[in-house]
RNA sequence: GUGGCAAUCUGAU
């Protein structure tokens, strides 16, 4: 089950579905259970391909026969998301709320909220972080990072730093994507000094500046004519 | 004879 599971994630991750499916046929053809691994590897290769049809009624499927984790539902929500099908990822949401094998869990939480925040629904993404809380789910940075991301699009960079600041009190230190994440937006808004600021700060805290927040800083400068400022970074 | 070693959430273009 191990071996044909990875091969047809390769397969997803490729974009051949089909093939996944038919090693899938076969597998089962074998006597071989399927596991929630097969579960979100076809659902989200189906997903990818935008086939939300089949990806719902493999779902389905896999949690009739107990076959499913929460990582599938995860994955189908996604899924809804990506394609801008917000109610549906609620409604499967919602479904999933109480005790079972798919109940939602932060990363759940997560995705909604990132597919909230993506969509401009700040107040609804906020809600779905008090109710994480009230459900007795500890929010992960990634929950924090995803809102920062939302309120830094909408150029509320203030509230950004706020919450950053009321992560670091909740045990979450942010890390080179919150970082990135708040650069980017500072730099939209031309706050560079305080960009910079921050940029001594990440260094004081010892994150890795990566690749992408080199290329944040840099898109900053040069949109707003700092070539020698850009040049100086490297 | 195309890097693959099993799954889901967040950052730049």
């Amino acid at each position: 089950t191990v071996t044909f599971t990875g091969i047809m994630g390769v397969l997803c991750r490729k974009g051949e579905v089909e093939k996944a499916l038919k090693l899938y046929d076969v597998m089962i053809g074998r006597g071989l259970k399927p596991n929630d691994y097969t579960c979100s590897i076809l659902v989200g290769g189906l997903c990818r391909t935008k086939r939300l049809d089949d990806a719902v009624n493999l779902f389905e499927k896999m949690v009739l026969n107990g076959y499913a984790s929460v990582v599938c539902l995860n994955t189908l929500m996604h899924g809804f998301l990506e394609l801008g099908r917000r109610e549906e990822a609620t409604k499967l949401f919602k479904e999933n709320l109480f005790f079972k094998e798919t109940m939602a869990d932060v990363v759940s939480h997560n995705t909604l909220m990132d597919g909230f925040c993506k969509t401009g629904d700040l107040i609804a993404a906020k809600k779905l972080l008090h109710d994480m809380k009230v459900r007795g789910l500890v929010p992960s940075l990634v929950s924090f990072n995803t809102l920062v991301s939302g309120l830094c699009k909408r150029g509320d960079i203030d509230r950004a730093l706020d919450l950053v600041e009321y992560a670091v009190n909740n045990g979450q230190m942010p890390d080179v994507i919150t970082y990135s994440t708040l650069l980017d937006g500072l730099c939209k808004v031309g706050r560079f000094q305080v960009a910079e600021n921050l940029l001594i700060q990440m260094h004081e805290n010892r994150i890795e500046v990566d690749v992408v927040t080199y290329s944040t800083i840099l898109n900053g400068y040069c949109k707003t004519g700092q070539l020698q400022k850009a040049q100086k970074i490297l």
